[in-house]
RNA sequence: GGAGGGAUACCCAAGCGGCCAACGGGGGCAGACUGUAAAUCUGCUGUCUCUGACUUCGGAGGUUCGAAUCCUCCUCCCUCCA
């Protein structure tokens, strides 16, 4: 592949390169680079929205360059400010611990096992002295530090800025140094940080590394990014019939960003795609194939069908799942009113609820709609409950 | 250290003695429709032995026939001054 091309599919999808010319002329060297990206270990479980950056990272790993997987376990113990505007609580080292081995355990779902490295940054943090750690604090100023937007909003609207979150980029930036970085990609919302790697880079006479920032992805609601808090995630565990339906729920809208952002397809497939949807191909359709290629990437390819023939059996043929939970409900005198036994069944979350789905409609038994919410269920039965479109159970009442 | 302001259901936010299980918005759930779990419209959204009962409005007491609303103390948060 030329330079050219490398470049073009490198920069696919990007948010900002800083500079273009400069990943231009290391590309040019013909040596693999060495490519940096970092990790706060604070979220236990990845979500598809990390992998934008991660897929990033793959790019770089086949067209032969060097990834290192770099898990921030000591400035995860800083904790990093970005993004909010109060102090974050500081993680225990087995926090960091724990989150650490679940973050290597899932990058490999994408990136080459073999040809990752993963490194902590504590291996060199932990060695630095106190003096040294003055040193690096010495190389920035606190007039350049406030003009990150968070800190100048804190600063600004006179709430608190510990002075350890100053150490956060710095530490950031130190790292870039101890590992020769010539590229470290990141989301927007830590270009502040990845160019404090710059700056450190060449005041310790280095070549500055090269920025690449990629967009943060939106949630399933297509307004706030996405976040395990805000519960508008696809979580890279997700069961493949989760996972499935939740890229199903997305708007349309949403899912061009998807496509964008999380497929490995050309811009020119997925120009084709568009096309095809403007000349009347239903929507729908056109979810599918992203759905498809997104659980596949993750379970592979026929859980990923399984899932997609799951889906229309249940959707669109109104039909009952082939997997639903089984399970007894034990009665004490012989026959038991329909909310209780919703409630126990783990379908509704209280008696009441349950009341109100029997009130809507939504509540079937065999696919017979229950109209009495005070009606009785008698031992003996044995049926599929089913409340809205997606609980179901096989339950036997003795 | 001083002076004020505030704490209401999952979140935001009204209410300021009875008509409050508590307006409104968000979120969530359900129904209809459809092109899908999109979009749109409608309803629901404390609990229970559910046409009734019980427990909620930061915590603990008190006044009153009756309090989320008034009083006292406590806890936490914010703003201004020092």
């Amino acid at each position: 592949m030329s330079v050219q091309e490398s470049l073009e599919l490198l920069t696919r999808g990007t948010e900002d390169v800083i500079k273009l010319e400069e990943l231009e002329k290391k590309l040019k060297r013909g040596k693999p680079l060495h490519i940096k990206a970092g990790f706060d270990p604070t979220a236990p479980d990845l979500h598809i929205g990390h992998t934008v950056l991660i897929n990033k990272m793959r790019q770089f790993q086949i067209l032969g360059h060097d990834v290192t997987f770099l898990i921030g376990d000591f400035t995860g113990m800083i904790g990093d400010p970005t993004g909010k505007n109060v102090t974050r609580k500081i993680l225990t080292r087995e926090q960091v611990d724990e989150n650490a081995r679940t973050y290597q355990q899932q990058i490999f779902k994408i990136l080459d096992k073999d040809k990752t490295k993963v490194a902590f940054n504590s291996t060199w943090m932990n060695k630095m002295t106190s003096a040294d750690m003055i040193d690096l604090a010495s190389r920035y100023t606190v007039a350049r530090m406030l003009e990150r937007d968070d800190f100048s909003k804190r600063f600004g609207s006179q709430q608190p800025i510990a002075i350890h979150e100053f150490m956060y980029p710095l530490v950031q930036g130190f790292d870039s140094v101890a590992m020769k970085a010539d590229v470290e990609l990141g989301g927007t919302d830590q270009a502040f940080n990845l160019l404090m790697g710059r700056n450190l880079q060449s005041q310790f006479g280095q070549e500055p590394q090269v920025v690449m920032t990629m967009p943060l992805l939106e949630g399933l609601d297509g307004v706030q990014k996405m976040s395990k808090s805000l519960g508008n995630y696809i979580g890279i565990e997700d069961e493949p019939k989760d996972m499935f339906g939740k890229i199903m729920s997305i708007s349309d809208d949403l899912m061009w960003r998807y496509f964008d952002l999380l497929s490995f397809k050309s811009n020119a497939e997925i120009e084709k795609l568009r096309q095809e949807m403007a000349d009347g191909k239903n929507p729908r359709d056109v979810k599918f194939v992203l759905g498809l290629e997104i659980v596949a990437r993750f379970h592979g390819t026929d859980a990923a069908n399984g899932a997609l023939q799951g889906f229309k059996n249940q959707f669109q043929k109104g039909a009952i799942p082939d997997v639903i939970p089984e399970l007894e409900i034990a009665t004490e005198s012989g026959e038991m009113g329909i909310a209780l036994l919703l409630k126990q069944a783990g379908l509704c979350v209280s008696t009441s609820d349950a009341m109100r789905m029997v009130k809507q409609g939504a509540v079937k038994i065999n696919g017979e709609k229950v109209a009495d919410p005070r009606a009785a269920i008698s031992a003996g039965t044995k049926a599929v409950f089913q409340v809205g479109k997606r609980k179901f159970a096989k339950i036997t009442v003795i």
